[in-house]
DNA sequence: CATTTATGTCAATAATGCTGACGTATTTTG
DNA sequence: CAAAATACGTCAGCATTATTGACATAAATG
């Protein structure tokens, strides 16, 4: 007995046309934020940290080395030189004083703010005029593949 | 007349959502390709590199960064290690020769075969796992991020 | 023949990541 | 309480991938 055919999306030309979709699609992604960006000279991985601080205020720096999964090395650089921009803010932890907790200053409040609405401008309209139906497929897919 | 409220997947949690699946997603997307590349000292660009020339064989240079939007420069050099590596190699256009056609050797069918292996079988499980609308939905989204 | 096009190269710079080695303050544990 | 573990930071060196700007060559085109 021979092995199945594999069903329609699972052919060779879909897997490729979805390993390009996701490089181009990050690429459209990501293109608005990094312009903003660059003229304050910070870059993507800048864009992250302040993400996820705004995301969950208050955040150690062990946890967001879990989440962007990147050495201590790098992450001290990006967060150095967004508290050089007064954009993030350290405060040592109350229970454990060894912890730094991190907090967006109002400026990096700003920021976030004109990122998203640059980011969220392209993600909405993909979402929009693909359909609540396909974008629960995106957010299927994408799990899958984390 | 007031907005209408947005829809259920327009919410700003969802585009939240939408936007840190694409970044975990697109990291684990990328994370097993890298790990066979760096055995040989070659990186995602080098990767993006062959894997438009599998795609096409025959492509001219210019073409290529068409499609990688990089300065020639860059791709000048990562071209130059992929021919190095004897991954790549270069044919002078007969119609034009001017023109440079790239072309994978062997060795280097062999190694995108391999990446392929690596990332089609992520993308396989994803998409598998999702079904074929998820899929579809998945393509339809990242089409509007382009 | 002058110009444009396709490609390549040299040099300097930037952003983001890595490894390895140390150091300090604080908490936990035996 | 002393020793070990934890949370964080920093110094130094290096790699990858990208950039800008300047210049060079060969071939096609007007």
């Amino acid at each position: 007995m021979g092995k199945m055919p594999n069903p329609r999306f699972l052919r060779d030309e879909d897997l490729t046309q979805g390993i390009e979709a996701l490089f181009f699609g990050y690429r459209g992604f990501t293109a608005g934020p990094d312009l903003l960006l660059a003229d304050r000279g910070l870059g993507r991985a800048h864009h992250r940290a302040l993400h996820f601080i705004a995301r969950e205020p208050g955040l150690t720096v062990g946890k967001v080395l879990d989440i962007l999964d990147i050495t201590k090395q790098s992450l001290s650089r990006v967060l150095r030189e967004l508290m050089e921009q007064n954009l993030v803010e350290q405060r040592q932890g109350e229970q454990d004083r060894r912890q730094r907790h991190l907090w967006l200053t109002a400026e990096g409040e700003a920021l976030i703010a004109s990122l998203r609405m640059v980011q969220d401008a392209v993600v909405r309209k993909a979402f929009a005029n693909a359909g609540a139906e396909a974008v629960e497929g995106f957010l299927s897919v994408l799990e899958g593949l984390m």
